[in-house]
DNA sequence: GAATGTTATATAACGCGTTATATACTCGCG
DNA sequence: CGCGAGTATATAACGCGTTATATAACATTC
């Protein structure tokens, strides 16, 4: 068995283990999203969620709203606009600035995501770290320990069902 | 000024957010390694870290201990290569696997590292999220705040500067 | 009102992870 | 020995982030 140089470092390799940790989760988050029947990637939803709460927003809102670079939002907006899930108009006033917006069966499939899947995922996670506490490399230990353990599409909200 | 979905959905998109931050403070450390004037990319030091402290390894060995899959671990040894950082040589005894050592460059590179950066880099990561504890996503908060505020490469290890 | 600068989006090229698959070597067995 | 199964690495194709740069529309200024 090979140390895991990563853990081991600490600090130094923070950075390193955080985005391994979310690739990792992501990847069991799709899981969950297959297994539900939906055809759509986990990490569409932010948009799509961004735009439900919101309203219609431009390329430029979007990127800022989930957190990316505006190229990376044109790209998953294109690709979502492929998939019909929204809809792209310049805005009156201003040209340049696009609007998105959902379709029908993209407010459909958010509808459907709220209730059904979103829940369900949410509750797998709050199973896995929900509880956790204390200083973060101890948690990010224990998250990769638990998914190593119980894969996300396995857990689900923690009852009292040791009682 | 428009909201962060990502944050505010929590949970459900915590597998975004740790990927988001995990690039962000990656994108951080490689800008305190290129000030000190290092030629290498922070995500390569682990590869690196662990043939220093493991001896050579052999391609897989090297995916298994910085957690990734086994073409990755290819391709940036393959790189590592080619910068003269690493060597690579068929096992004696098995002509499948590739044992994977430090070139005299490399191991003066991490032995440079060791003394002057990792240090550094640890030093601000600690200071960046050291002290933190409690629920995961408010660490996770604290540290984007964090980062925003103060990038890496202006911190250092918090001495009673205000005492 | 034409030149110039600024802003919003698009495109290109790359980094670094993934999965799927090909190839080369080793092992075990008839 | 030779052949099929298994293992180690390589290659290809893709996902999704980045930076750098091009283009189009708006704003400003003389």
């Amino acid at each position: 068995m090979v140390e895991d140089v990563v853990r081991t470092l600490g600090f130094l390799c923070l950075g390193s283990r955080l985005r391994r940790i979310g690739e990792r989760l992501q990847a069991d988050t799709q899981q969950v999203i297959d297994e539900a029947g939906l055809s759509i990637q986990a990490g569409k939803y932010p948009f799509l969620a961004a735009i439900d709460r919101s309203g219609p927003l431009t390329i430029g809102e979007l990127a800022q709203a989930v957190g990316i670079t505006q190229p990376g939002a044109t790209r998953t907006i294109g690709q979502l606009l492929e998939l019909g899930f929204v809809d792209m108009q310049p805005a009156p006033d201003d040209q340049r600035r696009r609007l998105v917006s959902l379709t029908g069966k993209g407010q459909d499939l958010v509808d459907h995501s709220k209730m059904v899947i979103w829940p369900r995922i949410a509750a797998a996670v709050a199973d896995l770290c929900g509880d956790l506490d204390g200083p973060i490399l101890e948690q990010l230990a224990a998250i990769e320990d638990g998914l190593a353990a119980v894969p996300l599409a396995r857990r689900h909200a923690a009852k009292e069902e040791e009682a």
